[in-house]
DNA sequence: GGATAGAAAACGAACGTCCGTTATACATTG
DNA sequence: CAATGTATAACGGACGTTCGTTTTCTATCC
C-alpha cells in the first residue's frame, strides 16, 4: 500500500489555512466588504489563524476581539469587514473544519474496494487531515458544545458522519469474513476515540517524538487487533 | 473476578457531590464565611453543582455569575461567602475531581498483584469513577486547557499521572510474558483515549444503551487484543 | 508621468450593556 | 440584642459593536 507523505497529502487536498480561508471568502462574496478576493484572503487568513492561535490558548470566549485585532494586525473596526459578529467566526471555523474532513475522508477512500486497506486509508487520511489542520480541529472539538443548537446539531451530524465511514468498512470487512463479530459501531467509536486523541494531545506526542505516520500505523495495528479478536 | 456496580463503587470511594463538597469545606476551613459546616457544604455543593451544570452548557467563561446565583439559589453577593473568586472557583473543581481521581485509583488497586487484574481493574475504575462524577470531569476536560500556568501544570501531571499506571501495569504484564513488545507508553495512551470517550462522549453512548460496565467489558477487551497482538 | 479625484479599505474613539466584585442593608436566630 | 448569614444595590471596568473620519489604492486626465 502507498503511504503518502503528510506534505503530499496536504497539498494534493488543500489543507492548509490559506486554502481554506480562500474557499471561505468564495462561498461568502458579497457577505465581506473587501472586494479583491486576494486580500481578502490575506486578511482572512491572518483573523482566522490568529482566532485559532488566541482561542486554543484561552478559550473563544474569553478572547477579546481587541485582542484578536492586535494579534492579526487589523484594527477592531477592520475585523467586521471580513466577519459580521463574533459568534460568526466561530460558526464560520466550524462549519468548515467539519465539511473539509467529509470531503477528504470521501476523496482519499475513492476508488479503494478492499476493507482492510479502506480501513488503513481511512485511518490514515483522518489523522492526516487533522494534523494538517491541527489548530482548527482543536478549535471545533473544545467549542462545539458551546454553539447554538441549530450549529450543534449539524456539528454532531458531522461528528457522526464521519464514525460511520469506519463503522461501514468494519460491517463490509465482517461481511468479507476478515474481522470478528464485535459491534461495529462501538468499535468504530473506540477507533475515533484513538484518531481524536491526535489533535487533542498533541503536546504529549510531542514529547514522545511520535509522528503521525508512526502514530498510524499504531492505531492500524491496534485497530486490527482488537476487530480480529473476536473473531 | 468480582465486578462492583457503579452504586456500590461510588459509595465505597464515596463519589457524590456532597461527599466531595464536605471534603472542601474542611479542607477549606477558615476561607469560607459560613461557620456551619452543614450548611456550608449544602450550599457549596449546590453551587457547584450549578457551576458544571452551566459551564457544561455553555462553557465556564461564557457563565456569569448572575446566572449562577439563579441557578444555585443563592444570592449574587452571598456566593462570594464561598468562593473567592470565579476563577478560584474552577480552580477548586478541577483540584478535587483530578486528587479524587488518584486517590480512587489507588484504592481500587490496592492488593492486586497480577498484572492482568490490575488491568481490568485499573480500567474499570477508571470508567466507574470518571461515571459517577462524569459532570466534574467533563469540567475538568474542558476547561483545564485555560488555567493559568501554574494549576495548569498541576493538572498536566495528573493526567500523567493516570497514564503512568496504565503504562506501568502493561510493562508488568510484558515482564510476565502475557503481552507482546509493544511500546507501553503509547499503548496506555491508547487505553487513556478510550477511557476517556466515555465521559466526553457521553450523550453518544446513552442513545446506544450502552452502560458502564458493558463499556467496560468491551475496553478491557480491546486492550487485551491489542496488547497481545505483537507477541 | 506626475497630479488629482473618487472609491475602497482601515482606523479607533465612543456607546450602551453587562461583567465580576464590593459595600451596604436586612433578616434570622440563639 | 449581638452575631451570623443572606439579599440588594452600586461600582468601575471591559466587552462587542457602531460609525464618522482618515488613509490607501486606482484610474483618469493634462
Amino acid at each position: 500500500m502507498e503511504r503518502p507523505s503528510l506534505e503530499s497529502f496536504t497539498a494534493r487536498h488543500h489543507l492548509d489555512s490559506r486554502s481554506l480561508c480562500a474557499q471561505i471568502v468564495e462561498a461568502r462574496e458579497g457577505t465581506i466588504a473587501v472586494r479583491s478576493a486576494q486580500a481578502a484572503t490575506d486578511n482572512l487568513t491572518r483573523i482566522i489563524e490568529a482566532t485559532l492561535r488566541l482561542a486554543n490558548r484561552k478559550g473563544f470566549a474569553a478572547m477579546t476581539l481587541r485582542e484578536l485585532a492586535r494579534e492579526s494586525g487589523l484594527s477592531l473596526g477592520g475585523l467586521y469587514a471580513y466577519i459580521g459578529s463574533k459568534d460568526e467566526l466561530a460558526r464560520l471555523i466550524q462549519a468548515w473544519v467539519s465539511r473539509t474532513l467529509r470531503r477528504v475522508m470521501a476523496s482519499a477512500l475513492e476508488g479503494i474496494e478492499d476493507s482492510r486497506s479502506r480501513l488503513a486509508t481511512a485511518i490514515e487520511a483522518h489523522l492526516l487531515t487533522t494534523e494538517a489542520l491541527r489548530e482548527w480541529f482543536f478549535f471545533l472539538y473544545m467549542e462545539a458544545h458551546h454553539l447554538a443548537s441549530d450549529e450543534r446539531r449539524q456539528a454532531v451530524a458531522a461528528e457522526r458522519n464521519s464514525e460511520q465511514i469506519f463503522a461501514d468498512i468494519i460491517r463490509q470487512g465482517q461481511a468479507e469474513g476478515h474481522y470478528g463479530a464485535m459491534n461495529a459501531d462501538i468499535a468504530a467509536g473506540l477507533v475515533k476515540a484513538m484518531l481524536q486523541d491526535w489533535y487533542l494531545k498533541r503536546h504529549k506526542h510531542g514529547e514522545r517524538g511520535l509522528n503521525v505516520a508512526t502514530y498510524a500505523d499504531t492505531v492500524i495495528a491496534a485497530t486490527e487487533a482488537l476487530l480480529a479478536a473476536r473473531a
